[in-house]
RNA sequence: CGGGGCGUAGUAUACCGGUAGUACGCUUGGUUUGGGACCAAGUAGACCGAGUUCGAUUCUCGGCGCCCCGACCA
């Protein structure tokens, strides 16, 4: 993509309501706009990311088994009726509208209720079972207080998995490949080396849950890592009972400040008790499937890479979730051959199905690479007098300033490994 | 929900009970051209309502909005 073809501009100065470094350089660099408080719009830049760390999640839950569908954001409230949780009481950040006709309905703060009343349809016998179905869709939900940009908002997009096995036997296998497809996710979108998976307390839902927690200083939690072990336990089960139960001292635990990036948990027969999902065993009884849910907030993922990989002058996209493969800058001070030259180099690119955004504007050097860094595409290519020169095109690794010189026929090779 | 703070051009900020200033941006012209250039001329602003006052962007009250700390986080 030509950047002159980009609506949005780079600035120089955050909005003063923004504090939180993800909010201010997402917005600095033209990847959101903020529409209220909670409430982000996620612009041409934006939406590339949060596509390909969709696309990174879609082939970790397909690669576990699971079939994508999409759920509906308006929700009947019949079903959460019979779970009891239609009340305020239950849920308190229920977004509720009237019907023009008297009745109600919710605006989807999760999924549980519609998901397992959905499997009530196709569930029927052992044979359909287990089964694993995720989605992305709009969660809303009525918070007090939206904070920390875009960690923590009223509208955002949710992965969540809901998994139907036979017994508790068949869920916990499944509990555990999911455990080990998000650490692969995380793993892929750059913050693994920091996220643990961390024993946490279940809600109402059931006594313990796993979290996965990524250590950042701008997090809302609380957990202690037990390094040696790799693990680490969130502070709201940080109690020697649970301790005792994990096999863990408080004295070979590290307290540290953390981002929930996921959150899996057991839910046993709840739903599926409440709304009458049954099957039919081996001996024609009627079992209720043991449940379990799996979330992954990409907006949430997004903000946590922009807190932790990020400088003085920008953001520092890894690979798989960069906006653009390369950021091609042509520095042409009027010069038309330099123009023709990068031009030939971005079609040429492309062609070879690489994604670049080329900064085509006529603009000088030091706004250019300023906005560059700030966008945090993790190569750049230069192209100008100097390097037309010496017949070749700077490639500049953004994470760490490297450059090196590329023939521009060694060009394609060299960025596509 | 408890506490605190803040609303001034597109953005960031200043001053002031009496014609609202600066920088960036944007427009035009010129000079520049490898790290957010320079000169000149333009463009554009007081959240809403009520009150006090000769006069309110400024003071008072209410509303709305936004931020921070805490609580909450299914």
């Amino acid at each position: 993509m030509r950047h002159t073809q980009l609506f949005t501009k780079t600035r120089k100065d955050a909005p003063k309501d923004e504090v939180s470094k993800n909010a201010q350089l997402l917005i600095r660099a033209g990847y959101i706009h903020k529409e209220m408080a909670g409430v982000y719009a996620y612009l041409p830049l934006g939406l590339r990311v949060m596509n390909n760390i969709q696309r990174v999640i879609r082939e970790e839950m397909n690669a576990i088994g699971g079939q994508e569908l999409a759920m509906t954001t308006l929700q009947n409230p019949a079903p959460w009726q019979k779970t009891g949780r239609w009340s305020d009481e239950a849920i308190d950040v229920w977004f509720k509208a009237a019907l023009k006709d008297g009745g109600e309905l919710g605006l989807a703060p999760t999924h549980e209720e519609p998901i397992t009343a959905l499997m009530q349809e196709y569930v029927s016998s052992y044979k359909d079972m287990p089964k694993y179905v995720y989605q992305f869709q709009t969660k809303f939900r009525n918070e007090l207080r939206a904070k920390s940009g875009i960690m923590r908002t009223r509208e955002f997009i949710m992965k969540d998995l809901y998994s139907f096995s036979r017994d508790e036997a068949q869920f916990r296998e499944f509990y555990e490949k999911c455990a080990a497809a998000y650490m692969r996710v995380f793993t892929r979108v750059g913050i693994a080396d920091k996220t643990f998976r961390t024993f946490a307390s279940g809600g109402s839902f059931s006594k313990f849950s796993d979290e996965f927690q990524t250590v950042c200083e701008a997090g809302e939690d609380t957990i202690y890592i037990h390094r040696q072990k790799g693990i680490a336990v969130n502070k709201e089960v940080y109690v020697d009972e649970v301790l005792a139960e994990l096999g863990m001292q408080k004295s070979e635990l590290e307290e540290a400040k953390s981002i929930e990036v996921g959150n899996i948990f057991p839910l046993g027969t709840r739903f599926s008790d409440a709304l009458g999902l049954t099957y039919k065993d081996e001996t024609g009884a009627e079992v209720a499937p043991v449940m379990g849910s799996y979330g992954i907030g990409p907006a949430r993922l997004m903000g946590t890479i922009v807190e932790l990989l990020s400088d003085a002058k920008g953001i520092i996209w890894p690979k798989e979730v960069a906006p653009f493969a390369v950021h091609l800058v042509s520095i042409t001070g009027g010069n038309d051959e330099i123009v023709a030259e990068a031009d030939r180099i971005y079609e040429m690119l492309k062609d070879h199905g690489i994604e670049v955004l080329y900064d085509d504007r006529d603009a000088r050097a030091g706004e250019k690479f300023a906005d560059s860094d700030l966008i945090g595409i993790p190569t750049r290519l230069v192209i100008s007098e100097k390097t037309m020169s010496q017949g070749g095109i700077e490639v500049v690794t953004r994470a760490n300033g490297t450059t090196t010189f590329v023939s521009d026929s060694s060009l394609v090779e060299h960025l596509q490994n």
